[in-house]
DNA sequence: TTGTAGGCGTTATCAA
DNA sequence: TTGATAACGCCTACAA
């Protein structure tokens, strides 16, 4: 039922040869030839079959993003301003995005992407919350698929990348929170074998190195970067015989956990505890008191990311392969 | 160089045609070859091309969802559960996604529909925040495209979907809250264009009116569904000479402004004023106080519209073609 | 129970 | 400058 390439062919008298590269934009057509054509083609609506160019053409035009659902009833704001960055960029470009679901380090995740990648779904992926080791990297590299990440792993392979130092951003932080007059600060992370959680820590630990605190193990709690974790990684660290008076958490929403955790034990958030995450997702402005935290442009990440792809893809070279971004700290009354 | 399936039928000595019917499960195909055909397949990785089976098929095994990005920044936690109940079910259907970007009622959203009708990139349409008239719904039931909306239009179109009553739901929150003594209840809206408008209004008015309370212009505010949105249309009722003593709002993120700008303004809620929602989004769990809303189990519909619109397709009659569920009202401190 | 062959709509090669 | 033709990988009548 669709228009197609020889609907248009016979009602211009043309080869479908003729019409095909005219519509390309090849330059051995006659110029009257063309205008014809495309004239024609536009009339007809015709619009040329996907399934058809990716078969012949042996690319799809389409990128695609697996989403690391950590829950199944999964709601984080990170992703949907992530993935409104990527949608907007991705059709700027006329691609499609395609988009899955897998738990992380799940065998479904490797199934997804193994699916993927043998029935060559797409040309390229788009990675994020990367481990510190990530399969994905290894597997995409070896099978020699482009993909870009958000946040860099430790594995060997030369791929393009954008992070934000979190090092730094958590070292100032630290620093800004010494300067308030804070000796017991505590840190709530996520994983081991998560990048950020490498990358954040380590700024943490150098910050109370260079002011000359000693790092407190009883201090330090992984969490699983859930509000959820975070209340409850609070209600340990507020429990402790001398709880710190100031908390760093890995990101934003484990911070609104303890802000949570804190209120319900009567502590007035800022008087007597200081709480700082990361992210600078839109509800740290809302929490009470609002959140210190350190931000990264989400959806301008994103959008850069797929430009990055693109270019990988197309084989076009870059200036950068591996853009670096400073967060920035925004202080707000969560540290006074 | 990818695994085709005539590499798997060489490497059996057997034709391209009985590998195929034997991996589809067609029962002409002699049990013991199709376990030969099985393992070999398995063994070489073999995945069919999407591609190929898609020009050969003439469909794309794929459903489309267009994310309606009100604002450039987007970020709302309704859609990552949404596009991740949608995601979950696809994939368990051997389907894929594909997902675009587009701001609502913008012509740019209607050539991101027009151009993946006429591609037929995909068999077919997931639609939400239906306006009451939604030219989608005329557009894709006039070119014969399965969809499945979540609210209803008032189109005359006949088309599956999957309903919130939020008239019921919000009748009987305020039934709630005159029964707490409340008298001067405000609500805070959206565009009245909107589908879940007309429903969540007009279960506003019937609650106050089956109350025999008059309602008040004055306390009637159009918002934009939007944590700002909310927080400003607050600051407007909550300066009025005789302000509201409660304020049912027309969705979560509303009422996490509105519980924003009353903290602001010193006021206790639950004692100075009652606040309720509607979504049951995580955030809502953990305001403070918590807030009372109207909870919709989003990553289940957006399951259960996979499956309407996968029978849809199919050509599978429905049962139910118009599925209507009853939120649930969970009380919370946000209402003394 | 298995195999042969045609074609889905494009693009690319080669010839006219 | 244009056209005939052969793939791309798969599925499916139809034949054997």
């Amino acid at each position: 039922m669709p228009v197609t390439i020889r609907d248009v062919a016979e009602r211009l008298k043309l080869s479908i040869t003729t019409v095909s590269r005219a519509l390309d934009g090849y330059d051995d057509v006659a110029e009257d030839t063309r205008q014809r054509v495309i004239q024609v083609a536009l009339e007809m609506g015709y619009v040329p079959n996907r399934a058809a160019r990716q078969l012949r053409k042996q690319r799809t035009e389409t990128i695609g993003y697996i989403l690391p659902t950590s829950t199944p009833r999964f709601s984080d704001p990170f992703f949907s301003e992530f993935i409104s960055g990527l949608g907007d960029e991705v059709a700027k470009n006329n691609y499609d995005l395609l988009i899955s679901t897998a738990e992380p380090g799940e065998d479904t995740e490797r199934l997804v992407y193994q699916r993927w990648v043998h029935g060559h779904r797409v040309d390229g992926y788009i990675l994020n919350r990367m481990r510190l080791r990530d399969w994905r990297v290894q597997y995409l590299a070896q099978m020699n698929v482009p993909f870009v990440t958000f946040e860099r792993t430790l594995d060997a392979a030369d791929y393009p990348s954008i992070e934000i130092n979190g090092q730094a951003g958590i070292k100032t932080l630290v620093d800004y929170l010494v300067k308030q007059g804070h000796q017991r600060i505590a840190y709530i992370g996520a994983s081991s074998d998560l990048a950020i959680q490498a990358d954040r820590y380590s700024g943490f630990r150098q910050g109370l190195h260079e002011a000359g605190l000693l790092l407190q193990q009883e201090l330090v709690i992984e969490s699983d970067l859930t509000r959820q974790g975070g209340l409850r990684a609070a209600q340990k660290l507020l429990s402790l015989s001398n709880p710190p008076t100031a908390v760093v958490c890995i990101n934003d929403l484990t911070a609104i956990g303890v802000i949570q955790a804190a209120s319900e034990l009567g502590l007035l958030v800022s008087r007597d505890i200081a709480i700082a995450g990361f992210d600078g997702i839109e509800d740290a402005e809302h929490t009470q008191p609002p959140l210190t935290t350190l931000n990264q442009p989400i959806y301008e990440i994103a959008r850069e990311i797929v430009k990055l792809l693109l270019a990988e893809i197309k084989g076009e070279p870059l200036a950068e392969r591996h853009i670096q971004l400073q967060p920035e700290l925004i202080l707000r009354a969560s540290t006074g």
